[in-house]
DNA sequence: TGGGAGTGCTTTTTT
DNA sequence: AGCACTCCCA
């Protein structure tokens, strides 16, 4: 037990230690805040103050709840099973499949995830002959993801004009298409569950009395709905343990608040907000660079990372002539770097959008560099484990209208367009599934659509009784999908990940062992929702990491490269152009990039850049200036120096337009708003600049009539 | 039914 | 530029 506490520093021994009441870490980056968790939940257990059964700890991704628990089952012999560790989703999930009666759910409910929910969405919009081009159907699923994260049921949603009248109905439509069918999408996890205990006293109470610890990780992430959920179950007197950080919030434009960590500080955690400062990941100068970014944003809890490792190296600058340019230089400096001795799987190279990686991979690749780049399709997101994917939702649950569509025709069985309306009409006629109103097509089409039933149930018949894995297998098998592929020319790739889908389920029964409610089969089509494969990156591969910066949250490399440091890419116009909130969200986000090289950091931009097909000119990122210069050392190759030999300002090369705007530039219009300078034509009085207003739009304006201030 | 041409969009993303 | 999606024709 000593040993539990041993390395533990100050701060980290105090948090661990608490008594049962709330508390607030604020977790600075590389501070030590798993470290935290994982001790503090072994400390409550080893010390007799809780038993597993009674602790609670969510995690945002599924990644995270696994380590967590493997760090926990190393710390104290328990069996981690027994442990509610996990998301926030999968959490929800186990409470809605244990009641899923008081839930008003079928015990085989189906997770939609976001492309089966957007598919649902479609499909009730083509259903109800509404105007897609007004309510389109990203906006659709938007609205009702908004709505359910701030608890909102389409009865209570508040609507002023006719376009939001038509909105809510379609999300109350949704609503009942859901229930029909028996699915239930990602926000609806949590809302389903949040009013399961919030109605229901007796299991509410049981709950509440049960979890006397709850734990939860990233707290700067939760929406509205999380922290309610978990405000909930603490209301019984649980110890709320929140670890977050604020200055790492990065997930606003998905429903993030941060807000909710300041609401928790005032509400409950006033006297009990420990700070975790030292950092035991970055050499002082990146962590100089860090601090001096991050302090120019105003709404901060406020924190300051320190380091006895020593300053380190400086902070290496370059600026190139373009992204092409930008990319030979940083593939230059990792083949060096991998020369030297420095392992590939320790360099990871950042960027603000994905679009970005591809320069970069070409380069890698001609120079034969290993490299591996996150970011991509998923694995049970690839159409044909998806196609797999049908066929077994439908054996469980055949009222899965969204999952009969997608294989009701593939592979082709003569079922058109034409049939599956009518088809549509009858089973809305009678408020029934597609799969039951098959039977009441008659003619030729009915035979089509019968034979896909008959189908489907003679694979329910004939994998009743096999194991998980031998289930898959024959599906893949009798659907036909493997025939489909094995005759298509680029179907060879598509099969071997079939295959994988097998192995998927048979290394899923070893892992689980226990069957859920609901059978094996259920239990594995709920993991491929929740769990749609590795998107993050792993330790120990001998490959250079390309990631965005988001992806990079949570990691840590020897050396990092931040690149595109560009006005209007990182900080994005986008962001820039929604204003305060949005740029100082961009700043987080360099933030975190920064805090995840250990030992070396570069940081470069190019003067041109292509974008969306047209060549950019671009000035360097605000946030690079606000990096101390002695933290820097430019490294400026020798044609640029040659070139200009009075060592070019950061942007020099780029063209003025006029009155002192140029391309990059932030700029505030009357009626639009703010927004940055794209691209330009013309010169002095007849110049016209395109601007990005964000939600305004992109426009063309004159300089001479448009009335814009450089901001 | 499937392919080819035309159209429009394009930040970040977990569950 | 590159991709996803739609539409139309053989």
């Amino acid at each position: 037990m000593s040993d539990l506490l041993a390395r533990l520093n100050p701060p980290q021994l105090q948090a661990v230690t608490l008594p049962p009441v709330h508390a607030l870490i604020l977790a600075g980056a590389g501070s030590g805040k798993t470290r935290v968790l994982t001790t503090r939940i072994a400390w409550l257990v080893s010390t007799g103050q809780v038993s597993p059964h009674g602790l609670l700890a969510v995690t945002f991704t599924n990644k995270a709840a696994k380590e967590m628990t493997a760090r926990i089952a190393a710390l104290v012999p328990i069996n981690p099973r027994g442990l509610w560790i996990g998301t926030f989703h999968g959490l929800c999930n186990r409470l809605l499949r244990a009641h899923h009666r008081d839930a008003g759910l079928p015990q085989t409910f189906q997770i939609l995830d976001s492309a089966d929910q957007l598919a649902a969405v479609k499909r009730l919009l083509k259903n109800l002959g509404v105007d897609d081009e007004k309510y389109p159907p990203r906006e659709i699923c938007h609205f009702i993801n908004g709505h359910k994260e701030q608890g909102i049921r389409a009865a209570q949603a508040e609507a002023y004009d006719a376009w939001t009248r038509r909105r809510v109905e379609l999300y109350a439509e949704y609503e009942a298409q859901c229930n029909r069918e028996g699915v239930v999408d990602f926000a609806e996890l949590l809302l389903r569950c949040y009013e399961l205990l919030s109605r229901n006293e007796p299991l509410r109470r049981h709950y509440q009395e049960r979890f006397r610890y709850i734990l939860v990780d990233e707290f700067q992430d939760t929406n509205r709905l999380q922290y309610a959920w978990l405000k909930l179950l603490a209301a019984g007197g649980a110890s709320l343990f929140a670890v977050g950080d604020d200055d790492q919030s990065i997930y606003a434009f998905r429903g993030a608040e941060v807000g909710n960590m300041r609401e928790f500080e005032r509400d409950y955690a006033r006297s009990n907000v420990i700070r975790l400062e030292q950092n035991y990941r970055s050499h002082g100068n990146i962590l100089a660079a860090a601090n001096a970014i991050i302090k120019n944003n105003r709404e901060r809890l406020g924190k300051n990372l320190w380091t006895d490792a020593g300053a380190g190296e400086p902070i290496r600058a370059f600026e190139a002539w373009s992204d092409l340019d930008e990319a030979r230089f940083v593939i230059d400096e990792i083949r060096e770097l991998i020369r030297e001795g420095t392992g590939a799987g320790q360099v990871a190279v950042l960027y603000r959008s994905n679009a970005q990686s591809r320069v970069l991979e070409h380069e890698l690749f001609s120079r034969g560099v290993p490299y591996r780049v996150y970011g991509g399709l998923r694995f049970f997101e690839r159409q044909e484990v998806k196609h797999a994917l049908a066929y077994l939702r439908l054996i469980a649950n055949p009222d899965d209208d969204t999952a009969f569509l997608r294989v009701v025709n593939f592979p082709t069985r003569g079922i058109g367009a034409r049939t599956l309306e009518n088809l549509q009409a009858a089973a809305h006629q009678t408020r029934s599934s597609l799969y039951n109103a098959a039977a009441s097509l008659s003619g030729k089409a009915g035979q089509a659509v019968g034979a896909f039933v008959a189908l489907i149930e003679i694979l329910r018949r004939e994998t009743e009784s096999l194991p998980l894995p031998e289930v898959v297998e024959h599906v893949i098998e009798k659907s036909g999908l493997a025939q489909h592929y094995r005759t298509e020319k680029e179907g060879q790739e598509r099969l071997e990940n079939l295959d994988e889908l097998i192995n998927a389920a048979a290394s899923f029964v070893d892992d689980e062992g226990a069957v859920g409610e609901g059978g094996a089969l259920v239990s594995f089509l709920t993991h491929a929702s929740l769990e749609a494969g590795e998107h993050q990156a792993g330790e120990g591969q001998e490959a250079v990491q390309l990631m965005s910066v988001h992806a990079a949250k949570g990691l840590e490399f020897d050396v990092v490269f931040i690149t595109g440091l560009e006005q209007g890419l990182f900080p994005h116009e986008n962001a820039v152009a929604e204003g305060r909130d949005g740029l100082e969200e961009e700043r987080r986000l360099m933030y975190v990039a920064v805090t995840r090289a250990r030992q070396r950091l570069y940081l470069s931009c190019a003067q041109t850049r292509m974008l969306h097909g047209q060549t950019r000119y671009c000035v360097p990122s605000g946030f690079l200036e606000e990096i101390p210069a002695e933290l820097l050392l430019k490294l400026n190759r020798a044609p640029a120096t040659a070139m200009a030999p009075t060592a070019p300002a950061y942007g020099a090369s780029v063209p003025a337009i006029a009155g002192g705007l140029r391309i990059g530039q932030t700029v505030e219009h009357s009626k639009f708003g703010l927004g940055v300078i794209v691209a330009s034509e013309g010169r002095g009085a007849d110049a016209r600049v395109q601007v990005n207003f964000g939600g305004a739009g992109m426009k063309w304006l004159a300089l001479e009539y448009a009335k814009l201030t450089a901001v």
